[in-house]
DNA sequence: CATGTCGATAAACCCGGGTTAATGTCGCAA
DNA sequence: TTGCGACATTAACCCGGGTTTATCGACATG
């Protein structure tokens, strides 16, 4: 089942049809602040969004980015109902669609092909999230830059630095230091093979 | 459903029936070796364990620890059928249950019982990871091994310090000095309150 | 008893990355 | 044109944590 067909799906279910809402939110605006409750689904239709904490002292670590087409939420929110311990922020103008989780989870609780979907859903961001786990437990940050580059490689032209700086965990500065590091050894290496 | 009654009910279904094994590992000995496939559910009776990787600099980092009545595998290997990218090792003697995944997935399938246990068992995996996720991108060291006090208080008696530095992502070492500083602050703290 | 092993700690040294502040470079608006 | 603000980079300095090596105690096992 595709993106839109997902929509149309559940647009079109009794369990939820009537509770959906549109909307768009422009660049730098707030989906979801940090504290706030949203027990919404949120399907992104068009734009780029991040997910990201602020610190009491004031810094940003940016959890994900979502392109278009791709399913956002806090689960916190939405299981437990308490405060999101994350903003959702567009990076561009996003035009979302945001259904409330106990009406999805009732569409799902009566269509397996549902239930299939969010099943796999969950599993998929499982494994995205071990991933993740992974690569700050064993690598370098040098290593998780280059491997950003390759995984992301269809966002990276509409991200700053700073923003990737801030997914892998690292400061703006530390990150131009890597590059200006890969950059000496490409060139190093270059003519070394000459 | 609590994890005996869960365990009966899964081995009583007719989709699963026979297809259960139990074993029992020594202390040391691997359930789950890093690069095997193996596309159990595994069942942990009695014992404690480990996820681990190992590097290829020979370095152990561990993503998590499971006690007696939890439910373990590699996500990696039932879903996609690719090996294991770490191991589970015993840190006690274990007593295991364990039943393909494709049985589990098929019982599940056809018990919404079932299917939800494990749709919320998910969900809570996937919150698991969300909070270690910022933790590692929001926390220093120490603040993460202050909290691993706290929410792993239950099992800090049953490990090592190496193996509690191993899951925050540092070193034996650098973990020794953080308990130190932690140390002087609290002296000092209660010298200056006195 | 002697030896070996493991876990925890310590000292010395190095390096990656944080912090602060300065510089350069765009693009844009007054 | 000037000036401003966002972004990327650089230098200088500091600190946390990695690395290596050594010490010490607690427990085996010979």
């Amino acid at each position: 089942m595709d993106f839109c067909a997902l929509i149309d799906r559940l647009c079109a279910d009794p369990a939820i049809a009537g509770s959906e809402r549109t909307a768009h939110y422009a660049k730098s605006s707030q989906i979801i602040r940090q504290g706030d409750i949203c027990r919404d689904v949120i399907f992104l239709q068009n734009g780029l969004a991040q997910m990201s904490y602020v610190t009491f002292e004031g810094k940003e670590w940016i959890k994900s980015f979502f392109v278009e087409e791709s399913v956002m939420g806090s689960r916190r929110c939405q299981l437990l109902g308490e405060p999101s311990t994350f903003s959702i922020i567009c990076l561009e103008d996003c035009d979302v669609l945001a259904i409330p989780y106990d009406r999805v989870r009732k569409a799902a609780a009566n269509s397996p092909t549902l239930l299939a979907f969010f099943f796999d859903f969950n599993e998929q961001v499982s494994l995205r999230k071990e991933k993740r786990e992974y690569e700050f437990l064993c690598l370098s940050a040098q290593d998780r830059y280059q491997r950003f580059l390759v995984d992301y490689a269809h966002i990276v032209p509409r991200l700053t630095q700073a923003q990737i700086a801030s997914f892998i965990g690292i400061t703006p500065i530390a990150l131009s230091r890597i590059r200006k590091r890969i950059n000496q050894a490409d060139s190093l290496g270059v003519a070394g093979a000459q």
